[in-house]
DNA sequence: AATCAGTCCAACCGCTCTTTT
DNA sequence: AAAAAGAGCGGTTGGACTGAT
């Protein structure tokens, strides 16, 4: 094992920027060696860098398949999604972008996609709607846009828009949960006692609330309330007692009480075999889900992605 | 025209994982 | 089995560029 010796430790290499000069030396070499071993190229090509500089210089720049430009609406949901499942292993995603390298993945995410889900009031690391109530207030004026049409936004947007304004109003009903179940607390006499049974799921019913596992967590969906220990909490929402937690988690785990609050419209939704996911990725009009619908129906087959429980394995099928 | 702040992205750094010896 | 080399990865940085003042 053992880190090899980084290009600082080899003295008199170049390094920043390349000049085109040192790329057609690198591009002349490759179109007639290939790489081999990328150590001894610099030497072999004439290089005054080391071969780690090199073989990045060729696979994010100058390598012949790489796609130049502004990324699409479809590139960006995949980046969305796959990044929903996988986080920041940006190689992975960079796979089912063809002509993509991580890199660019990384930094668009970074520069765009990253600002552009914390515009619309969805954290980029979770995926889930924001939970401070100041972002709240912010959306609310988003949402009134929305609604009377005039935002100018891309179908995209809007469909982001649209999850929004669902999220807000799961979010409002798990902190009206929140409450139910501090109201249990609350009332229990002794600290040992055991944790409060859930509100039956009739009383879910009543308001709406199915799944807590919405907004694609498994059974993490409850961090949203810890977080809320962690951070500032000058915002008066109940927090959610540990072992509470831990106990609704595993509730929710092995038993799932709740069916799914979205039932997907009929002839949207995305077919979760994976035989068909590697057709969309292939660009098979008949079955892909992502580049042949209406935007709005797009949006539909994503969310319905999103939240399904099969939605994670299927991604996570696809990666693998 | 000059300055400043913000954005973007190519390139680097340092770590981990895999392969070879 | 252990060490070294090779390769890949994600995070960070620095400088070019752009728009606002």
């Amino acid at each position: 094992m053992g880190r090899s010796p980084s290009c600082d430790e080899q003295s008199g290499l170049k390094k920043g920027p390349w000049t085109t000069e040192e790329d057609e030396k690198l591009m002349d070499y490759i179109a007639i060696h290939g790489h081999g071993s990328w150590r001894a190229l610099p030497k072999l090509a004439g290089l005054n860098r080391c071969g780690k500089s090199c073989r990045l210089r060729w696979t994010n720049y100058l390598r012949p398949d790489i796609k130049r430009g502004k990324f699409s609406e479809d590139e960006e949901r995949v980046i969305i999604n796959l990044h929903s499942v996988v986080g920041n292993k940006w190689s992975k995603i960079a796979t089912h972008l063809p002509g993509r390298t991580d890199n660019e993945i990384k930094n668009y995410w970074n520069t765009h996609l990253r600002k552009k889900l914390l515009h619309m009031g969805i954290d980029p690391n979770t995926h889930k709607p924001r939970t401070d109530l100041n972002h709240l207030l912010n959306l609310s004026q988003l949402f009134r846009a929305a609604n009377v049409g005039q935002m100018n936004m891309s179908s995209w947007d809007n469909a982001l828009s649209l999850r929004l304004q669902a999220g807000a109003a799961q979010l409002a009903k798990m902190q009206l949960l929140q409450h139910l179940c501090m109201q249990f607390v609350n009332s229990s006499s002794s600290a040992a006692a055991p944790p409060p049974p859930l509100p039956n799921i009739d009383m879910m019913s009543t308001f709406g609330y199915q799944n807590l596992n919405q907004f694609g967590g498994q059974a993490n969906s409850l961090e949203g309330f810890e977080g809320n220990n962690n951070g500032n909490n000058n915002n008066n929402i109940p927090t959610f007692d540990n072992n509470m937690s831990s106990y609704y988690e595993d509730m929710l785990q092995t038993k799932n009480p709740f069916p799914a609050l979205v039932s997907a419209s009929p002839g949207t939704s995305c077919n979760t075999n994976t035989n068909q996911m590697e057709n969309s990725m292939s660009g098979d009009p008949a079955a892909d889900c992502f580049s042949t619908h209406s935007p709005t129906t797009i949006f539909e087959a994503w969310e319905k992605l999103m939240d399904d429980e099969t939605s994670e394995s299927y991604w996570k099928n696809i990666l693998e």
